[in-house]
DNA sequence: ATAAATTATTACCAATCAGTCATAAATTGG
DNA sequence: CCAATTTATGACTGATTGGTAATAATTTAT
């Protein structure tokens, strides 16, 4: 098995890192979306030639899907870093959902709404994918409700899932009247107000 | 003053109505967005040249402010027409809510919405037209929410202006996830275990 | 040193982009 | 009929689009 570094190639080495080079990539296509970026804009954010581009990651489109996918992996972890720091499952429940809001804090929203409005309903890829990611993090959401219930936080007789879904059709009407539409402070009292209404 | 027909007017006559090509301009732009809009395209759905397009709306951000305008028109009416059925305030509030919720049965979503991930952040003129669109929907929904706090139909504890922008930002989510990640029925649920909170 | 393999760079491509312009056609007013 | 005016049409831009191919540079293995 290949070791984490670069295992000894024949050939001229690569002089740039495949993953600050997706991170770059993943930049543009979060602040200007898909259509808007182009693969000029691509080279000139990542320093690389379209030739190394395309020999790297195939084409635009390719290119997109590691972004999002790096996005939204990136963006669990963030997430779910904060998901055991109180013993109050509720308390968690709010770390994990302020967290979210933190999109809030710049204009560009959430790299997967963002997709989700410019490209799901035409782009299988993308529309996959997300819907994928959107099942997890609604599973994850489940069962932190389930747990605050448990604990006494949540009224029992209010149903997870649906709790669950409506913290995430919440969430993504943050991520879009986050783009200059919603502070970041109203983004998390509008989310606390919608937790308070279940204890 | 100008009659509502067009005026007798030395030249050519127009061999288009203005309001038709508007409209099915603005279908364009709501299933595709602005960016994946060409003025191919914009041609091919209205039937016109684009020397005619160029002429009778000038260039394609001014078609699209336009289109944008339309919508927004067309949608308040649309919903506005629903706000006095009933002689109860919450079930008239509900009906808004409801009727706004139609944009769930289609994945083209909301254009209003679908602007403001797009083009907001980077189109100083889509975003302040945006905001007066949201501010004046705010304050509708501010003023149907007091009616039903004086007909004891909802909670006189809770501020208007804050269950208003919870219903916006819930309603926002709604457009977006209707892009094929929430069916109609399913959105209805959520707004409607929303207001149901509040009585 | 040389061959093989891989990457970097540049030149290049057809297609499409938004937008303009000249011309033809159709109307009204005189 | 003729002049003025407006619209319809299609040809025409230069720039940019995503994508490819040829070549130069740099490495390892022999």
């Amino acid at each position: 098995m290949a070791g984490r570094t670069a295992a000894k190639t024949v050939g001229r080495p690569r002089e740039f890192d495949e993953d600050t080079v997706l991170e770059a990539a993943m930049g543009a296509f979060w602040e200007k979306g898909y259509e808007a970026t182009s693969l000029a804009d691509l080279c000139r954010c990542t320093g690389l030639h379209k030739g190394s581009l395309y020999q790297t990651f195939g084409d635009k489109h390719q290119l997109f899907m590691r972004s999002l996918e790096r996005y939204a992996e990136e963006e669990f972890r963030k997430v779910a870093a904060v998901a055991f720091d109180s013993q109050s499952p509720i308390e968690n429940l709010r770390a994990v959902v302020h967290k979210v809001c933190d999109v809030a804090d710049e204009e560009s929203g959430c790299l997967m709404i963002n997709s989700m409005v410019e490209l799901a309903p035409h782009d299988p890829d993308v529309k996959q994918f997300l819907l994928a990611a959107g099942e997890k993090r609604l599973r994850v959401m489940s069962e932190m409700i389930g747990k605050a219930q448990v604990a006494g936080e949540i009224r029992k007789e209010l149903e997870p899932k649906k709790l669950a879904r409506q913290l995430m059709v919440t969430l993504a009407g943050v991520a879009t009247t986050s783009k200059g539409f919603l502070q970041q402070e109203e983004a998390v009292e509008v989310m606390d107000e919608l937790i308070d209404s279940w204890t």
